[in-house]
DNA sequence: GCTCGGCCATGTCTGAGCAG
DNA sequence: CTGCTCAGACATGGCCGAGC
C-alpha cells in the first residue's frame, strides 16, 4: 500500500473537519493547536493533496479534505466498532455515547435518564447536542451523533425508530389561576396536535385563537406559571412545574417520543444499552 | 446616525527547540 | 526521527469613542 495514513494525524484532522476549528480540535484532544496544524500539514504532505484552504483566522476545508473527512468518518466508525466489539467481550460499556434531543426533553426527561446511566455505566462518556427536530434529523443523517430523540409529530419511516416514552398532550394553567389568564391560549407553532385541539374547539361551537403563540414548550410553561394564560403542552414538560390541568377537558391527544437513527447504519452498542436503559425507567 | 481608527481578543501559521 | 510545546507574527472581527 502506496499511502500509510498516521492514525493520530488523522484523528486530529477528523476533529478539527468535524469541529470546523483547529482551536477545538486542540482542545478536544489535548494538544496545542500548533500540534494540529503541524499534523494537517504532514497528512496534506503525505497525500499529496490540499486539505484546508490555509486562509488566516478561517479553517475551511478544501474538496479534497471534505472527502477525506467522509473517509475518517467510516474509519473512526469501524474503530469504535471494534471497540464495541471488546467491550462486549468484557461484559462492559465505556467510552463515547453520542446523542442529539431537543431542550425540552435534556431539560424535563434527561437528567433522570444521565443519572441512571451514569449509577451504572460510571465510565460512559455522554456527548450531547441539542436543537429543533430538523437539526436533530441532519445530526442523525450525518452520522454526527449515535441516534436521536425526537417527538413523533413528523414522517420517521426513513430511520429506524424505538419508543422511549409516551405521553399526551394537556392544556395547563397556573396552580393560581388568574383572571388574566382567562380565555388567553398560548400555543406553538401549527402543528398536528395544534389543529387537533382547534378542531375540537370548532366542533363545540367555539373559536380559539393563540393569544401567543410561543415556538418553545419550555417557555410556555414559563408563562404559564406566570399566569399569562391557558398553555398547551406535552405533560412530560409540565412534570415538575408549578401547573395544573385546566378545568376543559378535551379528548385524547397522545404523542410518542422516539429514539431515531439511520437505517442503513448499525446502532453503537453504548447507544443500544442507553436506549434499552430509558425504556427500563 | 454614520464612518473611521485604535484597541483588544481570538484564531492560525511558522520556526526553534526539546524529549523520548 | 518524530511529535510535541512555546513564542512570535499576522489576519480578522468586535467593541468603543471621536468626529462629522
Amino acid at each position: 500500500m502506496k499511502f500509510i495514513p498516521n492514525i493520530t494525524f488523522l484523528r486530529y484532522f477528523f476533529s478539527a473537519g468535524q469541529s470546523k476549528s483547529i482551536s477545538r480540535a486542540s482542545k478536544e484532544n489535548f494538544v496545542s493547536q500548533s500540534a494540529i496544524s503541524q499534523a494537517i500539514s504532514k497528512l496534506e504532505k503525505t497525500l499529496g493533496k490540499q486539505l484546508i484552504t490555509h486562509e488566516k483566522n478561517r479553517f475551511q476545508l478544501t474538496a479534497d479534505g471534505l472527502l477525506l473527512l467522509d473517509k475518517c468518518k467510516q474509519i473512526f466508525t469501524v474503530f469504535s466498532e471494534i471497540e464495541d466489539a471488546f467491550n462486549e467481550t468484557d461484559s462492559v460499556f465505556k467510552g463515547k455515547l453520542s446523542f442529539a434531543c431537543t431542550h425540552s426533553f435534556a431539560l424535563s426527561l434527561l437528567p433522570a435518564y444521565l443519572s441512571k446511566l451514569s449509577q451504572t455505566w460510571e465510565k460512559i462518556e455522554p456527548i450531547l447536542r441539542f436543537g429543533h427536530t430538523g437539526t436533530i434529523v441532519e445530526l442523525v443523517k450525518k452520522g454526527d451523533v449515535d441516534f436521536g430523540i425526537v417527538l413523533d409529530n413528523e414522517d420517521f419511516s426513513l430511520f429506524h425508530s424505538r419508543e422511549i416514552y409516551r405521553g399526551e398532550y394537556h392544556l395547563y394553567t397556573a396552580k393560581k389561576f388568574t383572571a388574566n389568564a382567562k380565555n388567553k391560549f398560548i400555543l406553538s407553532e401549527e402543528r398536528k396536535e395544534v389543529s387537533l385541539l382547534k378542531q375540537h374547539f370548532q366542533n363545540n361551537g367555539v373559536e380559539i385563537h393563540a393569544y401567543m403563540e410561543v415556538s418553545s414548550w419550555e417557555v410556555i410553561a414559563s408563562l404559564v406559571e406566570q399566569g399569562m394564560g391557558i398553555g398547551f403542552l406535552p405533560d412530560y414538560i409540565a412534570g415538575k412545574r408549578a401547573l395544573i390541568p385546566y378545568e376543559y377537558s378535551i379528548p385524547k391527544i397522545p404523542y410518542r417520543i422516539l429514539a431515531i437513527s439511520p437505517k442503513n447504519r448499525k446502532l453503537s452498542r453504548n447507544a443500544q444499552m442507553f436506549i434499552d436503559l430509558i425504556g427500563q425507567i
